[in-house]
DNA sequence: CAGCGCTTGTGACCGCGTGCACAAGCGCGG
DNA sequence: CCGCGCTTGTGCACGCGGTCACAAGCGCTG
């Protein structure tokens, strides 16, 4: 079990990490719902959409509040409202991103990335050929900049795409430069403290859990299915 | 809690699904490991290099049987060989990548993919335009030709890198062509039948989890960190 | 060959997450 | 205004997963 520290803090309404990483779920569905001018929802359909079961929809959005009204069900955009509120959608969040290879430029480029409140405004990249170059409406930056990069740009999140040799490093800067969130996208462990929220999207993994579960031919557990 | 079906199957080592989970991370570290030609590795030490729980690494390995010596450790180049069987890392897995966009073409171009035995052998894509195109030593070809492709080329797992809209379309002709293992990178929920192993990997998803933890300013359980 | 130090393997405990099932409660129709 | 149907919100029980702590066991040394 996660040992929770800070048990002094009263900590108002916390959320429980499986809800939180399931909010993001709901609010796309949500956003699909909306789209068709659709007033309410009930928890059954949400599940659908979701693809979650019906009575965690209903524990999930148990933990925003009471938002929903018996015998009809919950409103959309209000619930919309209050999710995003809950995910800080409703800032702007800009992101760097840190190594211009194939996955760094791919990522660039996308354009559903800045759809939400992600906004991309600093590439960085150590290669002094690649500095310079322009990518989308961006330049590419020289990692010495990214202290000032940071601050005056008040980039709040880091997106790693450099190898996996120099990801701790990337890292380090990073942080020493206020970044608070991480998101690497390199094939070994970053170490940050412990203030510093770090998440991981590694393509290897992903791909060996696959091969175990075809190899061993059983059915996923429903969990490790969308 | 997952449903496990199939109660009457006797499923000889069943290895919980976390420990799967990790099982690759303990493989990238016993790679380094190996290469430093060291012969021996405690429990410690591995999880240190990945980034876990000795007592974790323990109980996972323990799932595989009892390779340790006490008092010594495991034998590192016993253990490469014990985890990449189990993961299934002896064989070849022919992989598809569907939707040549901005992603699909870094995961095309991306060297690290085919290290361990995940080969790329085919991609595809329903743009007639893209059709024809090389990247790198692959010639995009048709979804049409996606059924005989696979039976052909033997493909076990398919990558789905089209838009959100296309995804479950292409994921049902995948299951139709008989691929029972799917990565999809679509932000979109999409449904197989139960005996296909589907994973996703959203990065909408995680950067809104990052937003919310940072909103939050609250650590991020130990759990969700690499 | 006995003792010692080190490391594994695991028993025990505990909390989180999940799903069931139902009471509470809202709105509508008669 | 009452009752009925529908949907939420949640109490409850259960199992998985995580951590601790220690007994078991290996090898080395004297
Ligand atoms: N390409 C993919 O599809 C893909 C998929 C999954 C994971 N990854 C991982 O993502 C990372 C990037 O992959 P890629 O294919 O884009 O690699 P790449 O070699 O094409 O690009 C890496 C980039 O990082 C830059 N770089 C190196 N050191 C740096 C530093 N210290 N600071 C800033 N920039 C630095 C390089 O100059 C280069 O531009 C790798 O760790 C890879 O394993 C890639
Ligand atoms: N680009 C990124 O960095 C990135 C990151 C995360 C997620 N994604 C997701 O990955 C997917 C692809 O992103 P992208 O930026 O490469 O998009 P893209 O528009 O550049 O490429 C999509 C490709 O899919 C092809 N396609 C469309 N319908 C198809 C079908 N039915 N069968 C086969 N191919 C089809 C298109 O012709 C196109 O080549 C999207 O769902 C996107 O949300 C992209």
């Amino acid at each position: 079990m996660p040992r929770r520290e800070e048990p002094d803090i009263p900590e108002a309404r916390l959320i429980p990490e499986a809800t939180v990483a399931r909010l993001p779920l709901y609010y796309r569905a949500l956003l699909e719902i909306a789209d068709q001018s659709i007033g309410t929802v009930s928890s059954e359909q949400l599940a659908e959409l979701a693809g979650v079961n019906a009575a965690k929809v209903r524990k999930d959005l148990s933990h925003l509040g009471s938002y929903g009204t018996r015998g009809v069900g919950y409103d959309v955009e209000h619930l919309v409202g209050e999710v995003s509120r809950e995910l800080g959608l409703t800032r702007d969040w800009p992101v760097a991103i840190l190594g211009l290879g194939n996955l760094g430029r791919a990522l660039a480029n996308y354009r559903g990335f800045g759809a939400r409140g992600f906004r991309i405004v600093a590439l960085v990249d150590a290669d002094p050929d690649k500095v310079g170059q322009a990518v989308g409406d961006l330049t590419i930056e020289p990692v010495e900049a990214l202290s000032s990069i940071v601050a005056q740009r008040r980039v709040a999140i880091g997106v790693i795409a450099t190898p996996a040799p120099a990801a701790q490093a990337v890292a380090d800067r990073l942080v020493a430069a206020g970044v608070a969130s991480i998101l690497n996208f390199a094939p070994t462990v970053v170490v940050v403290p412990p203030e510093v929220t770090l998440r991981k999207v590694d393509l290897a993994t992903e791909l060996q859990i696959l091969s175990f579960y075809q190899q061993h031919r059983r059915r996923v557990p429903d969990r490790a299915r969308v």
